[in-house]
DNA sequence: CTCGACGGTATCCATTGGTAACTGGCTACT
DNA sequence: AGTAGCCAGTTACCAATGGATACCGTCGAG
């Protein structure tokens, strides 16, 4: 019945996993890094519209978490390289399969919320 | 190639998708009604601690997102019932990737918060 | 001597998540 | 008769989080 590592659980570590990929940023740096390690500003610009103490606040988090690794090169300027780990890596595919969802089925949604704005 | 529907774009699909995904009740939702409706407190007692309010606006978001219905039977005392619609239905394979990586990788992660705050 | 690159902090405000208490209509118990 | 309880929420309120904006230190270039 019901799931096996139980989601259900309050100290679920599923709960804890969907805390991360539900985070609003760290699919996006994943999907960003996926091609090659990037610095910081390079983050930034990529990903777009993100403050630089959330950005911050994603990476440590996400290095914390094994997802990435964080290099900084003493120089001047500063240089900081942001790199995917194995795991981090590997959490691509389950993302890929989300977005692939989200891009089928947004179509209906949207449609739905029209729907039921329109009631 | 990066995405096609691209993650990137303020008003991508993808980021109202993983909004909901990333919603701290809507997958439990999902998994609790994968076997069948249930009523507003049914849910609540399976999905444990959540308030009334939380599951309240968790539900309304989902129906109008048409991932669920809700029926309501105007008897005494009340009886709402909610039901996964196709769509919704349609989000748990994805959603198992998810909890199946996050089972997998979780001692992982354990293990890396615990070296992170070690250091 | 001032400017810009880089990788962030510091400060502040808005939105959200969450708690506790209450509603209303009816029935069942005492 | 009075009281308690069921269901499906709502209301009022508070704390934590997310995010925008501004600023920092160090250095070389102009």
């Amino acid at each position: 019945m019901v799931t096996k590592g139980n989601a259900f659980d309050p100290n679920c570590p599923t709960r804890t996993i969907l805390d991360r990929i539900g985070d609003k940023w760290t699919v996006l740096v994943v999907l960003s890094l996926r091609s090659g390690p990037l610095r910081f500003t390079e983050l930034r610009d990529r990903i777009g519209q993100v403050a630089p103490k959330v950005l911050t606040q994603t990476l440590r988090r996400m290095e914390r978490d094994g997802l990435i690794t964080r290099e900084v090169y003493p120089e001047i300027p500063p240089k900081v390289v942001y790199t995917l780990t194995p795991m981090g890596a590997s959490l691509i595919g389950p993302i890929s399969v989300i977005t692939d969802w989200a891009e089928t089925h947004l179509p209906a949604i949207t449609k739905a919320q029209a729907a039921y704005d329109g009631v």
